[in-house]
DNA sequence: TATTGTTATACTCTATAACTATA
DNA sequence: TATAGTTATAGAGTATAACAATA
């Protein structure tokens, strides 16, 4: 019952293969979903960080995103432009600036969600209870184990359910 | 031992989440990693079309990575510039080029695999055998699924062992 | 007429460096 | 001196539209 080093080897690289496949598939059909609403995916990050976190400075941002300040600055404008966010005076710093949601940057994180629905019908729908659980319990220690590498880590979805 | 409706709910949203926290953060550190080596993704997942089908038209390229005739050329612009591939006149039809690993570019897709090695260690090394296992049954399932949907997938790697 | 690939143009994300205003 | 955010500049991916050469 037990299997050969090659073959835990050869599972490796499959295992690497379809978390890559799965990884370029879906952030580029985000991307392309998001553009259908004027959004990208950059700016639907911060959208979530705002969600989760408040109005934050764009240092924040930039650092939970990974990218430069500059980079930032950019995407919030971006934001600002098409009025999902504003930029409101900090209340003691004077150089700073609070990024905050404007009604529809939050009417648009709600619609989205609502629409998310849909697609996990097409990615769940129908599979077993095992098998969901047990994916998920894979792509749990996955993302654990890159988190102990340090690598940069999105807050997509943050609930830590009891 | 059964969940209600509203648990297998909250089970398909943190599983959406899981997979765009994956996503998003594997597409990142890929770009990051490749950026060191001149590369990036778009032009990557070039080359590995290039060596799992060979010498191709920029056309079939273009359909493959679901981006426009001109980006591609962009792409194949800037393999050519940087001596990962060549442009080969097509034996019969004069308007198209066969776009043609140089032998840079299969050393570097030769030295990206050999490099998996630590990376797999990291995201599966010491993980159980059945854990493994079943995390690659659920990803193989979902991306299935999408593929049944009609989504654009990149072809990062292909074996389909019997 | 259809197809391959191009030039032209524009928008976004990204980074580095230098700078202003404020702390 | 350190920090928040900016202007300036540059390279890459993406898209649409118009065009050339060829099939």
């Amino acid at each position: 019952m037990s299997v050969t080093h090659n073959e835990v080897a050869s599972q490796y690289e499959r295992g690497l293969g379809l978390l890559l496949q799965l990884a370029l598939v879906l952030h580029h059909d985000l991307a392309q979903s998001l553009a259908r609403d004027g959004l990208t995916v950059s700016r639907v990050r911060v959208l979530w960080e705002l969600r989760a976190r408040g109005p934050v400075l764009q240092r924040e941002l930039a650092d939970a995103l990974d990218v430069a300040p500059r980079t930032m600055t950019g995407i919030v404008d971006g934001l600002v432009a098409t009025d999902f966010v504003t930029r409101q005076p900090h209340p003691t710093d004077r150089r700073a600036a609070l990024v905050t949601l404007t009604p529809r940057g939050e009417a648009t994180i709600a619609a989205m969600e609502a629409d998310q629905a849909r697609f996990v019908e097409i990615l769940f729908g129908g599979m077993s209870e095992e098998r969901l659980a047990c994916l998920i319990d894979g792509l749990e220690e996955v993302l654990a184990r890159l988190r102990q590498h340090g690598l940069q880590l999105p807050s997509a979805s943050e609930e830590e359910s009891a």
